[in-house]
RNA sequence: GGGGGUGUACUCAAGCAGUCAACGAGGGCAGACUGUAAAUCUGCUGGCCGAACGGCCUACGUAGGUGCAAAUCCUACCGCCCCCA
């Protein structure tokens, strides 16, 4: 099972360092927790995921069961074994389609929305490809046009056979600025899911996280993390919307690790620009996901001390330093901006696997450092 | 030497009298992307003025012509391609 240990709690902030002990290995946190949907780090081997610092890897329920079945997955030996990653694992559990197949793709936004929207998603309202009911969610497969039903039980059923090492509870990620009344709604919902997920089987060395929720509403965040916190859950993930500026969003997170029990860990789902990065684990959050290292890779752009660069731009053709002068990557150490920059314009796609390996070496790398610094009380 | 075809913006390529500064694609430029339907998506891409509607100028091999109006029709010339001798 799950083992947590806070090794250092900050005294400067709510930040703290720890140890997440799971069947497959230990991780070190904070930490980053880059996305394999499904089962692979885009563009990279899992030896590479693991070379470029990677503790932990998160995949999604929904992709594995479209593509290529929990039942393959199973029958190769589980997740580790299928996508030869012998650490820790977490699965998704579906929810996060539940919003970007549904009213994200409708309204055409993100998790977190930019400009001032007021509310635009009411009560009753419903997104086009896909039904959500109290039972759990009706998606048409746009892989083939069948129709998946997901709920509670199924979500369960299929982390189980793929057998990562944390599973989260299946909610319904819902979208932002959708009014109270919605919000409201949607956390019952997904509370009561959350309930079903405890009680269903899951194997020994799984643990199960709950999600809490409650979009931008202070009440309704405080209300999730009170009652998913007085569940028997191993640890906590948070997710859905977080308001309109960093400001906010923190302010938001605030609430919610207010009420957490502190000896379990928590998962902030889908968060992690780089200068998110500091704020969140200020915050109290032990381990986080985001696809932007690895996403932005594929569209050119390069995280480095200085900022980004965007390798697309035909200046960096001249460019002969590495990515970073500052970092200590395989990528880095040997290849050029001028040359990266050229595979990117010429579509050579050895360019988005160099690019994907120094994004997540260099974000792992920062949040080493912040590991650093909470031990040396400088966070 | 005879016959046929063709020449359009950075490139390829539509258009074959007015709705054409010219479809489309590539390239170029700019922007977006936070639990990944994402090696994706969006916008711009002759010049000048304008926030915009729009206006003016220059442009469909070259030079003339017909016509209210030409990338589109006619004449000559130039270049390329194919077939026959």
């Amino acid at each position: 099972m799950l083992e947590f240990k806070v090794l250092k709690q900050s005294e400067k902030s709510k930040a703290r360092l720890g140890l997440l002990k799971t069947a497959n290995g230990i991780v070190e946190t904070p930490t980053l927790v880059p996305v394999a949907t499904q089962a692979v780090v885009k563009t990279l081997t899992s030896e590479e995921a693991a070379a470029a610092g990677s503790q932990m890897l998160i995949c999604n329920t929904f992709h594995l069961r479209l593509k290529p079945g929990e039942k393959f997955v199973k029958s190769a030996g589980g997740l580790h074994k299928f996508m030869n990653w012998p650490r820790p694992l977490m699965t998704d559990s579906g929810g996060f389609q539940v919003f970007s197949l549904g009213f994200g793709k409708d309204l055409g936004v993100g998790k977190i929305i930019k400009e001032k929207t007021g509310e635009i998603v009411r009560l009753g309202q419903q997104p086009k490809l896909l039904k959500i009911t109290d039972e759990g969610v009706h998606f048409t497969s746009f892989l083939d046009g069948s129709r998946l039903f997901l709920g509670p039980e199924e979500s369960m059923k299929i982390q189980q056979a793929l057998g990562a090492d944390i599973i989260f509870a299946f909610d319904e990620c819902p979208p932002p600025a959708a009014e109270h009344a919605y919000i409201k709604k949607s956390l019952e919902r997904t509370h009561r899911w959350a309930k079903v997920c405890l009680k269903a089987k899951r194997n020994k060395h799984q643990a199960l996280f709950g999600i809490v929720q409650g979009g931008r509403y202070k009440d309704l965040r405080q209300e999730s993390a009170r009652f998913i916190n007085s569940q028997p859950f191993d640890g906590f993930g948070i997710g859905g919307e977080f308001g309109e500026d960093k400001k906010s969003m923190m302010q938001m997170l605030g609430w919610v690790t207010e009420e957490l029990d502190p000896k379990k860990p928590r998962h902030l789902l889908g968060v992690g620009y780089l200068e998110d990065i500091p704020k969140i684990i200020k915050q109290g959050i032990d381990t986080f996901d985001c696809i932007v290292p690895t996403h932005y890779a594929r569209h050119g752009i390069a995280f480095i001390s200085s900022g980004t660069l965007d390798l697309l731009k035909s200046v960096f053709l001249k460019d002969k330093k590495p990515l970073d002068p500052k970092c200590s990557c395989a990528v880095c150490a040997n290849y050029s901006r001028s040359y990266i920059s050229h595979l990117f314009r010429a579509k050579e796609i050895t360019a988005l696997k160099l690019l994907t390996f120094h994004n997540l070496f260099f974000f792992n790398q920062y949040v080493s450092k912040i590991r650093e610094d909470i031990r040396n009380n400088k966070v």
